[in-house]
RNA sequence: UGGGGUGUAGCCAAGCGGUAAGGCACCGGAUUUUGAUUCCGGCAUUCCCAGGUUCGAAUCCUGGCACCCCAG
């Protein structure tokens, strides 16, 4: 009997490819199509529509099934909401990493099943690999392109069930297949904004849903500089929109955001790119996620390895040390300190091509001496 | 109303008779399945106002106006 493999088909040429390629392997290929934010919103509704009609040309021309769900209330308990709750907490959340481990891969997963399906498949660009008594999750070979970071925090349930198959091409390789196959997706621009909401003028979009004040910018000095639209619009490192021009006798160099104080509804604010206020020499990490487990690459009674790490999406890879400890955080010690590292952001641990896990940024170490 | 100083884009700020640097902010775009960062592009027919000198002035002259500092 042949394996059924559900498909999640945004629209996008990544997953129609990823479709192609599976059908093409013999596979009983089955697309679902998922709409996981309603709004009343014109803009919105007619980009989820063009991409429903992609999803059904690309399904036609592949002959197999399209079908299509919606998962909405779940998106919006599960993820949105906790988006919010982290913002209003004066924190940087990642939604997206959340999304993947709440729908694509827990939701979606099992609504697969009840369509009969074995396993799923989605676009993304990483690859996964018996290793050991598990399965890893590596890298996509397009380094330009990876995405594991989004994956980190999946387990060994979801990727046992699941097939990357773009993963392991690159994405110039992506659009020609699907240019070869005829695939009206092919030359279709990326997508890029929140997963299933799009991209959106930030500080407008959520203060549709957060209330917020106007407040203070300060200096480490805690002279007052400027006037900011909401403590919660802003993340570390941020430079834009707080307004603040040339001053006397100053540098002339931007300001960025190093800091922020909820309980005074306060956004502190350092003058240069580079200042060391910025930098964080270490970081603590809640909800640790193990891809594969956490004790596979450490010998007997260590509690500290070396690794990689990126504290935020296309960030370079950075060396530290991982210490483990008996609760399910982690502290990672950077051989050379990292910027703008922010809590509600993911750290994510690497081992070479193997993406390990990560967690939720809770707290940091500044960089600078004290 | 004695003396001194300053008035150039939203904010800093070059310019000192030859036809408005630069930075910040802001806007647009590129990059990007978070939010950022980064990169590229745009942004004063006009220099507080009014006269005058000059082939030509933000730059010189005259008179106003505004603000700042020191004396009161």
């Amino acid at each position: 009997m042949t394996e059924h493999v559900v498909v999640g088909m945004s629209g996008g040429v990544d997953s129609s490819v990823t479709a192609a390629l599976l059908k093409r392997e013999g596979l009983h290929v089955t697309g679902l199509f998922m709409k996981n934010w309603e709004e009343d919103d014109r803009v919105d509704y007619c980009s989820a529509t063009e991409d429903l009609a992609d999803a059904q040309a690309v399904a036609e021309r592949l002959d197999i099934e399209l079908r299509t769900v919606n998962f909405a209330t779940e998106y919006w308990d599960r993820v949105f909401d906790r988006f919010l709750a982290e913002h209003r907490a004066g924190r940087t959340p990642n939604p997206d990493v959340l999304c993947n481990r709440e729908i694509k891969f827990r939701e979606f997963l099992e609504h697969a099943r009840t369509l009969g399906a074995s396993a799923v498949a989605t676009g993304h660009y990483v690859r996964s690999d018996k290793r050991g008594d598990g399965i890893a999750l590596l890298r996509g070979k397009d380094a330009n392109k990876d995405q594991s970071y989004f994956l980190h925090a999946l387990g060994q349930d979801a990727l046992r069930q699941s097939h990357f198959p773009v993963g392991s091409l690159n994405k110039t390789d992506v659009r020609n297949v699907a240019a070869q196959l005829g695939l009206a997706t092919h030359d279709k621009r990326d997508s890029t904004g929140i997963c299933f909401i799009g991209e959106r003028p930030f500080r407008d979009f959520l203060s549709r849903f957060l209330a917020s004040e106007h407040g203070p910018v300060e200096t480490p000095e805690g002279e007052v500089i400027g006037e900011h639209q909401g403590a919660a619009f802003y993340t570390l490192g941020q430079r834009h929109g707080l307004g603040i021009g040339g001053r006397r006798g100053s540098s002339g160099e931007p300001w960025y955001v190093y800091a922020k104080d909820m309980s005074r509804n306060c956004v502190r604010v350092v003058q240069g790119h580079d200042h060391p206020l910025l930098f964080s020499r270490s970081l603590v990490a809640e909800e640790m996620n193990w891809v594969r487990g956490p004790r596979d690459w450490l010998a007997s009674g260590a509690t500290c390895f070396r690794a990689t790490a990126k504290t935020r999406y296309r960030q370079r890879d950075a060396d530290c040390v991982v210490h483990l400890s008996e609760d399910a955080t982690v502290r990672l010690d950077f051989d050379i300190p990292q910027r703008a590292v922010t809590p509600g952001q993911s750290a994510v641990i690497y081992m070479g091509d193997e993406c390990l896990g990560g967690g939720i940024i809770a707290r940091t170490e500044a960089a600078a001496a004290t």
